[in-house]
DNA sequence: CCGGATCCGTAGAGATACTG
DNA sequence: CAGTATCTCTACGGATCCGG
């Protein structure tokens, strides 16, 4: 077994880790799927499908099998997400936050909602750096 | 002039932005350079090679000069970065962050924190995941 | 049938070298 | 010093396979 992506970053953080272990996490946290996934499972616990047309909702053109399976186990060794494997036929995974995870959780949704709430401002900002940009253009 | 990244992303985002104007706002934010930005200058203004030199103490391996031009201007389109070209010799230009990048990158830095104070929560986690996974390879 | 693991192709992140 | 052009390489998505 290989395991590139995980165990991979086990052995390759050897080094990556000591140097500035808090930022690795902060990037699994921050990371594309990694936000969506914590808000996703803030709601309420989601089987392994069932988030990944969640987040196919919020997200236009959705994360893939392969990503949403290597950003849950990159949350889950890290210690934010459970994982509940049941041994049955057709096997059903349940997807939970752990505490931890819950308290990363709650400050991205916070720091989403407030993206959210102050997309108007950055859309006129847009607005103005776009035109005056090509106003610049236009002048050359 | 082709400006692949900003101008570029300004016209390809005419169907993205559409679909989903705030995940994208988001992602600028809780980009891996982004954060670093945003928390720096939270400190204080800073110029270019200035920023450069932060990031490079905190991120080990830093910033290239391309990703640090690309994240800033980026961050000023959305208007949450100031930027201050004075038209000298050398060049000298300031960045510094708008009353919107005030608010979001005050949410980035309390999730930082958090992220840091929570380290050893997630070392513990990792552990436990790494040996669990150890074991079950030993027993195959 | 579901939850992944693996292989491969591509687009975008990233470093390096160059310009005003 | 600040920023762009060019090249490299990794992250991501898609298709396929597998074990339960």
């Amino acid at each position: 077994m290989t395991v590139s992506t995980v165990t991979g970053a086990a052995s390759r953080t050897v080094s990556a880790e000591a140097m500035c272990p808090y930022r690795l996490v902060l990037e699994h946290v921050t990371s594309r799927w990694g936000v969506l996934v914590l808000i996703e499972l803030l709601e309420r616990p989601h089987r392994f499908s069932e988030l990944r047309r969640a987040i196919g909702r919020v997200s236009e053109k959705g994360v893939s099998e392969k990503m949403l399976a290597q950003t849950l186990q990159t949350l889950e060794r890290d210690g934010l997400v459970h994982r509940d494997a049941r041994p049955v036929i057709p096997p059903r995974v349940d997807y939970s936050l752990t505490g931890l995870g819950r308290e990363a959780a709650e400050q991205v949704r916070t720091l989403a909602e407030w993206t959210h709430r102050r997309m108007p401002d950055v859309a006129r900002a847009r607005q103005t750096y776009d035109e005056a940009r090509t106003d610049a253009v236009r002048a050359s």
